[in-house]
RNA sequence: GUGGUUGUAGCUCAGUUGGCAGAGCCCCGGAUUGUGGUUCCGGUGGUCGUGGGUUCGAGUCCCAUCAGCCACCCCA
């Protein structure tokens, strides 16, 4: 069998997957709402520009990773976008949301850089983030991580992941680092091998690289806290204070570096804790006040962050999966239309029913039901459809009871609940459906 | 984008110096015509990732290509 494939780092997720996609993004709603966000879906074509200049136009992303196309003859070149931030500063501008701050969004949706897929690292992957518009506080940085904090007490991972914050300062001081930077790894260029051309397009990097030659020249390396003014310093010192009332454990990391060039004073990382790989960033983010001005809008600051869908998930555990309530099984034709009218009966008291599809004598039926995992199953033929009663029999015991139509939801829960109570129409039983469990 | 590695049934994998493509699980049927799980018996399912080449003969050797994974690089 030869189908055309999905194309190289685009991957399907099936049923068997989306469970736990569900837990992932149900637990980040909840967290959302407890702080007040409010969702926003902005397209996944934006124009290019858009872009190229706010992320950085010498950086590998928009130099190589964006996806571009011509939207026609001579029409703008649109991109599929890399990442969320711009998109929705741009459509709370274009909104006039700027009216009215501090605006808290979050998003969710995918994304899409051509890379060289790998495990952790897809063409188009997943992103859920959150946006605080208008909020010049260092108590707005500190809330969305400790919103991250929470998300991962709720999914049961806060022990596998570590935080690193760091502060880049503003643009100037950023700037007289990143030269300074540029000018040590120049003169100490002839020890670091290959690694020396890197230090005009990205010094920072050769902070944390792994070559011996290379980290040793790094080590001796200007520091950027050292640039920082009074004001850096007093925003991040604030928010690592929030962070360490909060009892939320970080690390000071000088060498946390964000790849896209909006972010000035504070930027955060969640990562896999043990694991120096180097797909372990989980959920990444910080401050960009000059973004608004860059794109066109009034002076707006603005703190975020997203976090990698995929990769979260690939830690959390497979949750039980979900088996109906009942599978109805119908061992003779002239039953179907009593067999249907039943389920929806059921199903209007709440219950879940599957009905079997095909044909196959009763003995498959519940081997089907069995497979299912079902907590019933109700046997309809000639001679219930006649009466119209159902036989309700429990998988877990095989236990068997017959209900007349009205009260076969209130017996199934019976049932369920392993309430002993079988004769008939639940005479001593519960017919209160609401109270049965 | 660079280097490495893997690709055989729906899934997990065997397959010897080149000589008839296999196992377990899953699925289907029967033992059991209205009673599941366990067990037993039987069965379906393969252009051996794709395309070339070498050879009497290729799952096996060679080349190319596609895809997964690993390390770089980069980031969520």
């Amino acid at each position: 069998m030869t189908v055309i494939s999905a194309i190289r780092g685009a991957r399907d997720l099936l049923p068997g997957d989306l469970p736990r996609w569900r837990r992932a993004e149900r637990a980040a709603e909840r967290c959302f709402a407890l702080y007040g966000y409010g969702e926003i879906r902005t397209p996944v074509l934006e124009r290019a520009e858009l872009f190229a200049r706010q992320l950085g136009e010498h950086t590998e992303l928009v130099e190589k990773q964006m996806y571009l196309f011509a939207d026609g003859d001579g029409g703008d070149t649109l991109a599929l976008r890399p990442e969320a931030t711009v998109p929705t500063v741009r459509a709370a501008l274009q909104s006039g949301m700027h009216r009215n701050l501090p605006a808290r969004l979050w998003y969710r949706g995918a994304m899409f850089r051509r890379e060289r897929p790998q495990r952790g690292r897809y063409r188009q992957f997943w992103q859920i983030g959150a946006e605080i518009l208008g909020a010049q506080s260092p108590s707005a940085d500190a809330e969305q991580i400790l919103l991250t904090a929470r998300l991962w007490r709720e999914l049961g991972v806060d022990g596998r992941l570590r935080l690193a914050v760091n502060n880049l300062g503003d643009g100037e001081e950023r700037a007289r680092h990143r030269e300074k930077l540029r000018e040590h790894f120049r003169a100490n260029a002839a020890e670091m091998g290959e690694d020396a051309a890197r230090a005009e397009t990205n010094p920072l990097r050769l902070l944390e690289s792994r070559d011996a030659k290379t980290a040793a020249v790094a080590r001796d390396a200007p520091k950027l806290s050292d640039e920082l003014g009074d004001a850096s310093r007093k925003h991040s010192d604030a928010v690592c204070e929030s962070l360490t009332r909060a009892g939320v454990a970080f690390s000071q990391d000088e060498t946390l570096v964000r790849g896209l060039d909006y972010y000035n004073l504070t930027v955060f990382e969640w990562s896999l804790a043990g694991d120096d790989r180097r797909q372990n960033a989980l959920c990444g983010g910080g401050r960009y006040d000059g973004l608004s001005q860059q794109i066109g809008g009034p002076p707006m600051p603005g703190c975020g962050f997203a976090l990698g869908l995929d990769r979260l998930v690939d830690l959390l555990a497979e949750p039980p999966r979900e088996t109906p309530d009942c599978f109805l099984t119908l061992t003779e034709e002239c039953a179907r239309e009593f067999a249907g009218e039943l389920a929806e009966h059921c199903r209007d008291a709440g219950l879940t029913v599957w009905r079997h599809i095909g044909g196959g004598n009763l003995a498959r039926q519940l081997k089907k039901a069995d497979a299912a995992g079902a907590k019933t199953a109700l046997i309809i033929g000639s001679r219930e459809a006649a009466a119209r009663r159902v036989t309700i029999k429990r998988m877990s015991d095989g236990d068997q009871r017959e209900a007349e139509f009205a009260k076969a939801p209130a017996q199934i829960k019976a049932a369920i609940a392993g309430d002993g109570v079988r004769d008939g129409d639940g005479d001593g039983g519960n017919n209160n459906d609401d109270s049965v469990n």
